[in-house]
DNA sequence: CAATCGTGGGG
DNA sequence: TCCCCAAGATT
C-alpha cells in the first residue's frame, strides 16, 4: 500500500478534527439515544439523507419509543413507512420492536453479535448502534465510507469483492481510534456525503488529502471502481379503478414478494399481444373471480423500481353484473376503501399518485 | 455469492 | 426522457 499506518494516526486526527467543525445538524444526532440511532440508522439504508430527515421526524413523534412501536399494528407502520422503499425495513423494524419487548426490556443490546441476530439489522446497522450508542470499537463501512476509503487506498476493484473488502476491513483497522469509534464512523460518512463525494469530489477541502493514494496517483475520478449495473426493464402494467358507492376496491400484497405488506389497485402485467384494457379485465378475473367492463382511461403513470420501469396503464372498471363479492386470489386481504381508509393504508409511490387523482377529481366527471 | 428489493433527485 | 446514484439486508 505504500503507505505506514503509523502515519495515519494523523489522518484520522485530521479527520475527526475536520468533523468536529464541519458535522451536519442531523436530527438524530441530537440528543441521541439507542433507539434514535436504531431507526435513523434503517432509514439510511439505500435512502438519502434529504428524503429520511422530514419521515423520520414524523416517524419520532409517532413511535417516540420502542413500546409504541411494538403496539403498534402492521398497517400502522407500513403507512409510516410509506414512500421510502425497501419495504421489508418497515416489517423488520416492527418485528424487532416486538423481539426488543419481549427478550430485551425493551431495550437495544449493545453488542454486535445480539445486534446482528435481529431483523434487519446487518453489519453496517449493527456497527453503527454498538459504535454510536454504546461506543464500542467496530468500524461501519457504508457507500460513504467504502467511497472514501476506495480513493484513499486508491483501490483498484470493485469495494463489494473479495479485494475490496478486505482492504476496507485493513484499513479501518489502521485508521479507527479506540474509544472513538462512533465519532470516527460519523466522520467518514460525513466526508463522504460533503467532501469526498460521488461526482467532483473537494478534494482542496479533504483532511485527507495528504494521505490520499488516488489523489496523489491522479485517479480520484476512476474510484471507486464501479461494478457493472443491472439492464433496467420496461414492463406495461394495467390496473383497475372499481367503486362501490364512495369506495374503491384495494387489495393487500402477500408477504415475500415486491412491496410485500403494501396496498394497491388490483391489475397486473400485459401479456403479449394483449392492449391494457383487455389485460385488466383478465387480471381482475384472475385476481378477484370479478367479471368486469373496462371503462374510460384514467391515466397513464410512469415510473421507476428497482430494475423495473413501469408503464402503468389504470382504468376505470364497472362489475358486470354488479353486486358481485370480490375473491383473494392474488392478495391477502381486500378492502373497499373509503377515501378516509385510503389515507391510512400503505400504498406504493404509483398507487399512492393515483390515490391522489382520485381524491383531486372526486366531484368532477370522474 | 449474485440477485433481489424502491424511490426521488440531479445531470 | 433517460441514466446515475444514495447511511444495506437477506437468501
Amino acid at each position: 500500500m505504500g503507505i505506514p499506518p503509523p502515519d495515519w494516526k494523523k489522518a484520522e486526527s485530521a479527520l475527526c478534527g475536520w468533523y468536529r467543525k464541519n458535522a451536519r445538524d442531523l436530527p438524530w444526532r441530537q440528543d441521541p439515544s439507542p433507539y434514535k440511532v436504531w431507526i435513523s440508522e434503517v432509514f439510511l439504508q439505500q435512502t438519502q439523507v434529504k428524503t429520511v430527515v422530514s419521515r423520520y421526524q414524523q416517524w419520532m413523534s409517532r413511535f417516540p419509543d420502542t413500546e409504541s412501536l411494538a403496539a403498534a399494528s402492521e398497517d400502522e407502520v407500513a403507512r409510516a413507512f410509506e414512500g421510502l422503499g425497501y419495504y421489508s425495513r418497515a416489517g423488520n423494524l416492527h418485528k424487532t420492536a416486538r423481539v426488543l419487548m419481549e427478550k430485551h426490556g425493551g431495550a437495544l443490546p449493545g453488542d454486535m453479535d445480539t445486534l446482528r441476530g435481529l431483523p434487519g439489522i446487518g453489519p453496517y446497522t449493527a456497527a453503527a448502534i454498538a459504535s454510536i450508542a454504546y461506543g464500542q470499537d467496530a468500524a461501519a463501512a457504508d457507500a460513504n465510507v467504502e467511497r472514501v476509503i476506495a480513493r484513499f487506498a486508491d483501490a483498484p476493484f470493485p469495494m463489494k469483492s473479495r479485494d475490496g473488502q478486505k482492504i476496507l476491513e485493513t484499513v479501518l483497522a489502521s485508521l479507527l481510534p479506540p474509544d472513538r469509534a462512533g465519532e470516527f464512523n460519523q466522520a467518514m460518512m460525513d466526508l463522504g456525503a460533503l467532501v469526498c463525494t460521488p461526482k467532483a469530489p473537494a478534494c482542496h477541502a479533504c483532511p485527507l488529502a495528504p494521505w490520499c493514494l488516488s489523489l496523489a496517483r491522479n485517479t480520484v475520478a476512476a474510484r471507486p471502481v464501479r461494478a457493472p449495473r443491472p439492464k433496467t426493464t420496461a414492463i406495461e402494467v394495467a390496473a383497475a379503478v372499481i367503486r362501490r358507492g364512495e369506495a374503491v376496491l384495494v387489495q393487500k400484497r402477500p408477504e415475500g414478494g415486491r412491496m410485500a405488506g403494501l396496498w394497491e389497485f388490483p391489475g397486473g402485467k400485459l401479456e403479449p399481444g394483449e392492449t391494457p384494457g383487455e389485460a385488466v379485465v383478465r387480471e381482475i378475473r384472475e385476481e378477484l373471480a370479478l367479471t368486469v367492463v373496462c371503462g374510460k382511461k384514467l391515466i397513464s403513470i410512469r415510473h421507476a423500481y428497482t430494475r423495473f420501469r413501469v408503464h402503468l396503464h389504470v382504468f376505470e372498471c364497472v362489475l358486470s353484473p354488479p353486486g358481485q363479492t370480490p375473491v383473494a386470489n392474488a392478495a391477502s386481504e381486500i378492502r373497499w376503501a373509503s377515501r378516509g381508509e385510503l389515507e391510512r393504508l400503505a400504498f406504493p409511490a404509483a398507487d399512492r399518485r393515483l390515490v391522489r387523482l382520485l381524491e383531486e377529481t372526486r366531484g368532477s366527471s370522474l
